[in-house]
DNA sequence: CGGGAGGTTTATACAAACCTCCCGGTGCGGTATT
């Protein structure tokens, strides 16, 4: 007789008694088990797959609460009244943000210290608060899960610095196992997470990036008019609800006025509208109210709706990350759903825009300085630097990258007993800035990429994220016009001189992966320049690269 | 980086070409004011 793995009866029949779940999916226990094994893992499955279960049905099982870090407040406020809804003081949730007074945060902590709380909520922002992180401490905590951990690499370089310290924080929470949960993650984003949570020989569980479901289709847009042509052909073609995807905040105004002109009822959504609007139109979309909803990328995390038609891009997003992001929230429910594309090369603009330019030197080169002068805090530094909070986190961040920055035990900001001089400092941060954002604009380079592909779509996202989809997707334009040719001679090593998902050194951008091959081209993920696509033949006959033993 | 608005120049002067300026995503938290 062959026994069970080990835990998997456990947590099956916590599954089934405390959450009412019949049976548990392969990767949803595989990541589980590692768990219950306090093993740290990273886990990437699409939303609706169970993601949540992954943490909660473990944390049933440890001895100490649960430390849920999500970043938006909408979406724990969902998450929270789902476990509450259960009404089972072995599941119950609590809070810590700034919606919650200082009485409301007591109460928190002491139902959690006196077991009526297993899962404590909160924001990475509230962990970098030193007393909040001292609190969350006395808790002990058995497990840290930390969901759409693919935050911490879009978010953490710029938008929300907190993100980036989350390793540190969980190290001063006594450092408990950690589970990294999100539903798209490429390698530089994986290798992100990994490295900024400071995971260790991470459990790796991926699965669900190729939804046959859903159709891929593009479209190269020669005006605005077209663009909008192709719009309403859609609208004509398909039901509802649907999102239609736009750059700036005043085109989801402009757009959703134009189609509700039009006949097809449309609302817009984005960052800058008040929170209460925000949150009814939220509801509104989830509860069948709103049929086309016209938005920004503020728009969609965590929205778990099965009935979703069709998503629809207005312009080209900024990387694949966040198209494959967006386009997944159509047809969770397994039924036909659409995937268009719209785009013009004018888009690319923009997206060069919000790349950013390069950080002032002179002010890396006195920050360092100042860093030398003794441990001190982010919020000293604000004043004695005159910078706001934002611009100083991404400065410390690329400071603490060049090794002339370090995050105290006490969460106070030092200068590491070898730090390079202030100058050097800042170039060597001055470089790794432009490194990322070298990287970032091949990420655009490779959505471009993907929109002007001739072949499988489905092939060319999966290379994308480092995974290998054996025969062409089936799903996507490209297929269905035959642009596949499925006759075609069985691919040589001449065809593929280098395995996927290998390492490679080009004589000028270093080392780097090797993620797919494509016709006569390949695709490699370079540490320093980002994604590359090189034509085969030139690279084996100028011998370009060269294999590197991992 | 590029589009759009709005103004100015041009000289095949009731239009087009050119110029300049502004704008552009994602959210936490806390503080100040009603």
């Amino acid at each position: 007789m062959k026994l069970p793995p080990l835990h998997a009866t456990r947590l099956r029949r916590a599954a089934r008694h405390r959450f009412g779940w019949r049976s548990l999916r392969p990767e949803q226990l595989t990541a589980m088990r590692a768990v219950m094994r306090r093993r740290d893992a990273l886990v990437i499955l699409p939303t609706g797959a169970g993601k949540s279960a992954v943490y909660q049905v473990p944390a049933t099982l440890l001895t100490g609460p649960t430390v849920v870090i999500s970043p938006l407040l909408a979406l724990q406020q969902d998450q929270i009244a789902a476990l509450n809804d259960r009404d089972r003081p072995e599941l119950r949730a609590v809070r810590i943000s700034s919606a919650e007074s200082a009485g409301q945060r007591a109460a928190a902590l002491d139902e959690i210290r006196s077991g009526r709380a297993r899962f404590l909520f909160t924001t990475p922002e509230q962990l970098s608060n030193p007393e909040r992180l001292a609190e969350v401490r006395a808790l002990r905590p058995a497990l840290v899960a930390v969901d759409e951990a693919h935050c911490i690499s879009a978010w953490g370089h710029d938008f929300r610095p907190d993100y980036l310290a989350l390793g540190h924080l969980i190290r001063e929470l006594g450092r408990p196992p950690v589970v990294a949960l999100t539903a798209t993650a490429s390698p530089p984003v994986r290798d992100d997470i990994v490295e900024r949570l400071g995971l260790r020989k991470p459990k790796l569980v991926v699965s669900g990036l190729d939804r046959t479901n859903l159709f891929l289709e593009v479209a190269n847009c020669a005006t605005e008019d077209y663009r909008w042509r192709r719009l309403l052909a859609l609208l004509r073609a398909e039901s509802r609800p649907g999102i239609v995807y736009v750059p700036t905040r005043r085109a989801a105004e402009e757009l959703a006025e134009r189609l509700t002109g039009a006949d097809f009822p449309a609302k817009y959504y984005h960052g800058g509208m008040p929170a209460g609007p925000r949150e009814e139109l939220h509801e509104d979309f989830l509860a069948d109210r709103v049929p086309i909803m016209v938005a920004t990328s503020a728009f969609g995390m965590g929205i778990d709706k099965p009935n979703i038609r069709w998503v629809v891009h207005m312009a080209l997003p900024d990387a694949p990350d966040s198209y494959l992001q967006e386009i997944g929230r159509a047809g969770r429910d397994g039924d036909p759903a659409r995937a268009l594309l719209l785009w013009r090369a004018e888009d690319v603009g923009l997206r060069r825009y919000f790349t950013g330019g390069a950080p002032d030197q002179e002010e890396l080169r006195d920050l360092a300085a100042l860093l030398r002068d003794g441990p001190t805090t982010r919020a000293a530094l604000r004043e004695r630097t005159g910078l706001g909070a934002r611009k100083l986190g991404q400065l410390l961040a690329l400071l603490e990258q060049a090794g002339a920055a370090e995050t105290l035990p006490d969460n106070r900001l030092g200068s590491p007993r070898y730090a390079p001089k202030p100058v050097d400092a800042a170039s060597a941060a001055l470089a790794e800035a432009e490194r990322q954002q070298t990287v970032q604009r091949s990420r655009t380079d490779m959505m471009r990429a993907f929109a002007e592909a001739r072949n499988c779509r489905g092939q060319f996202l999966l290379a994308y994220f480092g995974e290998r989809l054996a025969k062409p997707c089936g799903h996507c334009d490209n297929c269905h016009a035959g642009g596949q040719d499925a006759a075609a001679p069985a691919r040589t090593e001449a065809d593929e001189p280098f395995p996927v998902h290998g390492t490679v050194r080009h004589t000028e951008w270093g080392t780097g992966m090797v993620l797919g091959y494509e016709e006569d081209r390949m695709t490699v993920l370079f540490d320093e320049v980002g994604y590359k696509t090189l034509s085969v033949r030139v690279v084996s006959e100028q011998g370009l690269l060269e294999p590197v033993d991992d």
